[in-house]
RNA sequence: GGAGGGGUGCCUGAGUGGUUAAAAGGGAUGGGCUGUAAACCCAUUGGCUAUGCCUACGUUGGUUCGAAUCCAACUCCCUCCA
């Protein structure tokens, strides 16, 4: 089991965020005999991150427990070009304007993770704006653009695939792995930076990035991919019914987020524990084999853990007590979402489809009718499945509000002001 | 620049003059079964001041009693040629 010499190696390998590397036993003869410096790009397309980069984020986290260094690229210069990989179309070029804002909100959410300052270990934070945005064209080409084969840039994956299933792809986005491959070669300039790790949809760029290391300055760099984390149904991680599970409080509530791991499927569990969260692997053993509703209990542990990280003890505390008074004891938890109605409108009484709208548990009044045709809608825990059926102040708790749920999963107090 | 093909609802994708708010699948939501799981089954899936009205099949005009379907111009995309 532990062959390896590195607790960086290990730990990785361990808890299952390994996928490809270019020489794993190379890196893990540098890793235990030296500090070394990695970085994982993001780019800024969203103003914030979520789950999807979050075995990314554990990956730095890691990284520094370990005692090496992480550096945080933010693509601000190529977030400008856009990334072909995994996608079968262009995106929507964004604004300079946009992609500071979101650059901001990105920043927020490491500091969490990671620790930045300057220190031996501590994190840096870097935009590859400040070195892609002088380039000069002709130097650029004729230093970096000579390493280059046509050829071989047909066959990587995010080019072969627009090409396969005949999709434009722009000379613009066929610049992007150039563009990464220069990073990676720069991070090693300017800060020594031997590993450029990333999810699996960006081997491509990173062994170019390796290579051109390679061919330009004879550095030795690695790569390190992880898999794509899909749900063992199938799915691709990280959706809610309201979107994107963000990382970001401000765009997905402690509560939310927590819920989000709660509802974990059965078979994910123990994976999403090694991943997710930092518990040692013998306890998480433990919580593995963990059989039929029993598993509920180790659910609650993986959302208290990553909530945790994310939002911090506290959130996540609060969380979890929200979720057992609204779900195991059946009563009205005073912290669900609330949102505030005039006490004037509730006196003549209003009409529920409008509240559930108000509420935003559903986005038009016809929904919010059908939904209440269906059986989904209810006051206080009461079904109702008249449509016109109207809410008064009588319904108003001895809590001082009026609960409103779609399904058994979604719950918004209505609170008369 | 030339020739051809195409732009349909959240997505994929049928539909070539009328009961088409638009087949089918996916996704999503709700219900059932459960354990706030998966799988499975059922229902819903443009909006509204709602037995009616409005908006919708790239855009703008036109033909027609009637158009997503026909015509014209424009626009964007794809393929081939130069």
């Amino acid at each position: 089991m532990s062959t390896y010499k590195s607790d960086f190696v290990r730990t990785l390998v361990e808890r299952g965020f390994m996928h490809q590397c270019t020489d794993l036993e190379a890196l893990d003869e540098l890793a235990a005999r030296q500090q070394i410096t990695a970085y994982i790009g993001y780019d800024c397309t969203a103003p914030s991150l979520h789950v999807g980069s979050l075995v990314q984020i554990m990956m730095q986290r890691h990284l520094q427990k370990t005692g090496h260094r992480p550096i945080v690229l933010m693509g601000g210069g190529t977030t400008k070009v856009g990334d072909p990989s995994g996608k079968d179309a262009s995106r929507k070029l964004l604004s300079d304007d946009d992609i500071n804002d979101n650059m901001t909100g990105i920043r927020e959410v490491f500091s969490r993770f990671v620790s930045f300052g300057d220190g031996a270990t501590d994190a840096v934070m870097v935009n590859n704006d400040d070195w892609l945005s002088e380039l000069a064209y002709i130097p650029f080409l004729r230093d970096m653009g000579r390493h280059f084969s046509i050829n071989r840039m047909l066959s990587f994956e995010s080019v072969k695939l627009r090409l396969e299933r005949e999709q434009p792809l722009s000379f613009l986005e066929f610049n992007y792995m150039i563009l990464q491959a220069y990073d990676f070669l720069e991070l090693n300039r300017r800060h020594d930076c031997v590993l450029q790790m990333g999810g699996s949809d960006q081997w491509g760029n990173i062994v170019n990035g390796v290579e051109l290391g390679r061919r330009v300055d004879s550095a030795a760099l690695y790569g390190f991919t992880t898999p794509l984390i899909t749900l063992a149904s199938g799915a691709k991680m990280g959706k809610t019914a309201d979107g994107a599970v963000w990382l970001n409080k401000d765009m997905l509530s402690a509560y939310d987020y927590w819920q989000f791991w709660r509802n974990t499927e059965d078979a994910d569990v123990g994976r999403f524990l090694r991943l997710f969260t930092e518990l040692p692997l013998d306890e998480i053993a433990r919580l593995d084999k963990l059989e039929g509703a029993e598993i509920n209990a180790a659910k609650i542990i993986l959302a208290g853990e990553a909530t945790t990280l994310c939002h911090g003890a506290e959130a996540a505390k609060a969380a979890e007590n929200t979720a057992r008074q609204t779900f195991a004891e059946g009563r009205v938890a005073t912290d669900l979402p609330t949102v505030e109605v005039k006490e004037g409108d509730l006196k003549s009484g209003a009409a529920l489809y409008e509240l559930m709208v108000l509420a935003g548990l559903c986005k038009s009044n016809g929904e919010a009718r059908r939904l209440i045709k269906a059986g989904g809608a209810r006051v206080n825990d009461a079904q109702i499945s008249e449509e016109m059926a109207k809410v008064t102040l009588d319904e108003v708790t001895a809590e001082g509000v009026i609960k409103l749920s779609a399904g058994k999963k979604r719950h918004v107090l209505v609170r008369p002001a």
